[in-house]
DNA sequence: TCATAAGTTTCCATATAACTCAACTTTTAG
DNA sequence: CTAAAAGTTGAGTTATATGGAAACTTATGA
């Protein structure tokens, strides 16, 4: 589990560099999104942190906590409220986005 | 307020029964997306739970609540933890999707 | 019209997310 | 190496999200 979810985390951090490197001097395309699995949330905060060059102070003051706040929800991110995810990439000048898909209508047969 | 709020709760329900009825019969594109903020969270909820034909209370047994619980999530929905929303559009089978966004790097000039 | 189903609200308990403080470890430059 | 900066950890507090129970209101349809 614990091995498992380690992959995890570097493949999608992994992803998230490439993307980033990739991206550096290129100007047409000067944004870049990734998708946020509560598994890895405290990478995503952590990478975001590091791009806009702040330290984990730094983002503290941004949103008015300590320091050990934001290692915590960089690490053992458990279970956050959506508050708390949206404040901090609010501060970060990120944008979160929710999205819900469903497929398979499932129609009553007559 | 309010108000606003409420206008904007109407706007994405709307949106979201057009998408709905306008995609009834047409089979090639059977999935739909929509974008969620945390303000309308609950009628996103309500939505594909009416779709899905369930009652509060079904939903409710699915995931393990009573029937007042999920009608808290759909009304008074101020902040949810992830977890919360993943069980919810889990049983719904319903995919969230979180999207980090980040426009504008931010280079320090040298 | 009235009975039942569906949804809402209030009061309450409990679990836990959010947070601080301070000591600690790790990283980074000089 | 070594001092300062950055990050981590643990213990403890506070705020609040989750949830149940039950009484209540609002549809629905026979």
């Amino acid at each position: 589990m614990e091995t498992k979810n380690e992959k995890m985390k570097m493949m999608t951090l992994d992803q998230m560099k490439d993307q980033d490197i990739g991206k550096i001097g290129t100007v047409e395309r000067d944004k870049y999104e990734f998708d946020l699995r509560m598994e890895v949330l405290g990478d995503m905060i952590k990478s975001v942190r590091k791009q806009r060059k702040l330290t984990q102070e730094q983002l503290g003051e941004l949103i008015g906590v300590q320091k050990s706040q934001i290692s915590k929800l960089e690490r053992n991110t458990k279970n956050v409220t959506i508050e708390t995810i949206l404040k901090v990439f609010r501060a970060l000048k990120a944008d979160v986005k929710f999205t819900v898909e469903m497929n398979e209508f499932e129609f009553k047969m007559a």
